[in-house]
DNA sequence: AAAGTTTTCGGAAACGTTTTCGGAAACGTT
DNA sequence: AACGTTTCCGAAAACGTTTCCGAAAACTTT
């Protein structure tokens, strides 16, 4: 599997190596025929320029690392597009790894990244406050990062986030609106600040309303389908089953779904529902689930851009965080029957 | 953001280059105290090789490239998951790109994927034939390709694909078992082989257990879920309702049942649906759905093993074909309720 | 102690580009 | 005709490695 190399053209045509590359980069110091008939042949030869060799020498890749917690739930690949959608378009690969919700194997994602010379890096943690050192020191070196979605505030990067607090805030409001007032919120690891800005944005709610809040109305659930559930069934054993559940996301909503069905409750007559992070599953599951939708797509984008912005100052762009909007969506899982 | 090259480290620790190469490619050529001293003072001044360099002259990347029609359902992820499984704990990276179901960009992405020098490539054709001549000429060339799940027959490559007309046989068996006749078939792209094969299936089933047959009992919907739904509601304003419908997978399978709910139908006492290819939705939709179940983690996997075979055996070991075995789970959505 | 082996290391070429530098050719000006 | 500019191109260095070749050093053997 020979390839052909620019010597080769260069023997071919008679003319310097020199010239070639000139031809290939569009530089100014080169006849407009001499450009033209050396990229005719040359294509003819069916040469490519050898991106490694140019990448070693321009040390630069052309290539940005993305990891994310996991790959398997619709969110990430929702938002790794809008990542690849910028980032193509400028002529630059992706590469997208998961650190399964480990902060070890996140930093080992992450020196991988490092060690194959990606221009920069989309990172949205597994866990927060445990790589911060080494975040911190790679962008004190001005290696450009942009995070999204998870993020830690102590790190002095550019960040993409929702804004989780004001739609947790509205997502309560709405099930105290619809007159539920015993509302548990199933949370999020509370090692994530998302997590925990869902939490405040629904204890403003209370407060808010003057629903009265008792602390152990917040259960730490997670982010998977059988920890919603679990979660639940535990609940409806000690007979403590509230009015309604605000969940963390919408596969939790779901095990909860499942548990309250399983125990012949009726959503909403007995126990409504709302998700987080709209799903597909949303519109699916019976009954419907409302639930309040990220922008995934968008948040790709942002992040992208945020980061093409940091790669072409060499890392040392002030650092912008951006927090976009969603929606709610009501949907029949919430809406009070009377 | 100067890094630290092999030089610096040779002048540092005044050896040769070459030496404190071989320190760090475990080489016999070296002194075991050489060896370790160089590799701890190394280390000790933050010395990475340039895997670029590295590259280059290796003339190996130790990248492989994935090429899929789509990203967003949870079939091609989980895939991709297997196939990191194996080709990571090896070294390699995994680039990962989307086709769009369009074999134009599909070629596109291949070619990008040849330029940054990947070592292999794994790909899901989105249309089948159109690039055939492409990829023949990569395979003569000894560029180790494989297939998986949407290949193509007349491509001579190792592959990877599901037993789809297996299963599609079974699917259609189990509805004729529990005494459904008018059965229809809502199958997927017919220009993809994967469709075909589930059409055969289908339809040997009817013949072998003397159910009635007309060939329009069998209709190209596609694989998304609105496909689907489409199908239904064109059937029902026809007022051409079958008793059963096999679907080309869960999302089409998925589309019916929201089109037959929308209709006040009932599932699966008015119509039964049957999907394929199993995803997570499956147990969530009302009623649950019954489905076939594919090894999606195995699919990635063999089809990574495969690979690594041909990239060892420099493109030229004996091209094997894989063909992987399913599950029907049944579920409410096609038991006959007498 | 000389000769032969083996181990260990240094020097230099190579991988395929881009880019700097300098010089030749072409052109215009006086 | 002589000179200064500009345009175009070639030679060579550089990017950071690995690897080949040969030589020095350290052992063995006689």
């Amino acid at each position: 599997m020979k390839r052909i190399t620019i010597k080769d053209v260069a023997r071919e045509l008679n003319v310097a190596v020199s010239t070639v590359s000139r031809a290939f980069n569009d530089k100014y110091d080169i006849r407009k025929e001499t450009r033209e008939m050396i990229l005719k042949r040359a294509t003819e030869m069916g040469y490519h320029p050898n991106p490694i060799a140019k990448k070693l020498i321009q040390q630069k890749t052309y290539n940005v690392g993305v990891v994310v917690p996991e790959f398997v739930n619709a969110y990430f690949p929702e938002v790794i597009i809008g990542i690849q959608e910028v980032l193509i378009k400028k002529g630059y690969q992706v590469l997208v790894m998961q650190s399964n919700e480990n902060p070890a194997t996140e930093l080992e994602n992450v020196k991988t990244l490092e060690d194959n010379m990606v221009d920069g890096l989309l990172i949205s943690l597994s866990g927060e406050s445990l790589n911060n050192e080494y975040y911190a020191g790679m962008l004190k070196k001005g290696y450009p990062i942009v995070f999204f979605n998870r993020v830690d505030e102590k790190i002095p990067a550019s960040k993409v986030v929702f804004d989780d607090y004001k739609w947790a805030y509205f997502a309560t409001e709405h099930l105290i609106k619809q007159g539920y007032r015993k509302i548990y919120h199933f949370s999020g690891y509370q090692h994530l600040s998302l997590s925990r800005n869902r939490i405040n944005g629904y204890r403003k709610a209370m407060e808010k309303f003057n629903v009265p809040f008792d602390p152990h109305y917040i259960i730490e659930a997670g982010f998977f389908m059988h920890e919603g559930q679990a979660v639940m069934e535990r609940l409806i054993e000690k007979e403590d089953v509230p009015q309604a559940i605000f969940a963390a996301n919408d596969p939790v909503a779901i095990g909860v779904i499942k548990a309250l069905k399983k125990a012949g409750l009726r959503i909403p007559d007995d126990v409504a529902v709302v998700g987080f992070s709209e799903s597909k599953m949303a519109e699916i599951v019976d009954p419907p689930l409302s639930s309040v939708s990220q922008p995934t797509f968008e948040i790709g984008k942002s992040a992208a851009e945020l980061l093409m912005r940091q790669i072409e100052a060499d890392g040392f762009a002030p650092s912008e965080t951006l927090v976009l909007d969603g929606k709610l969506n009501i949907r029949a899982s919430s809406i009070k029957m009377i």
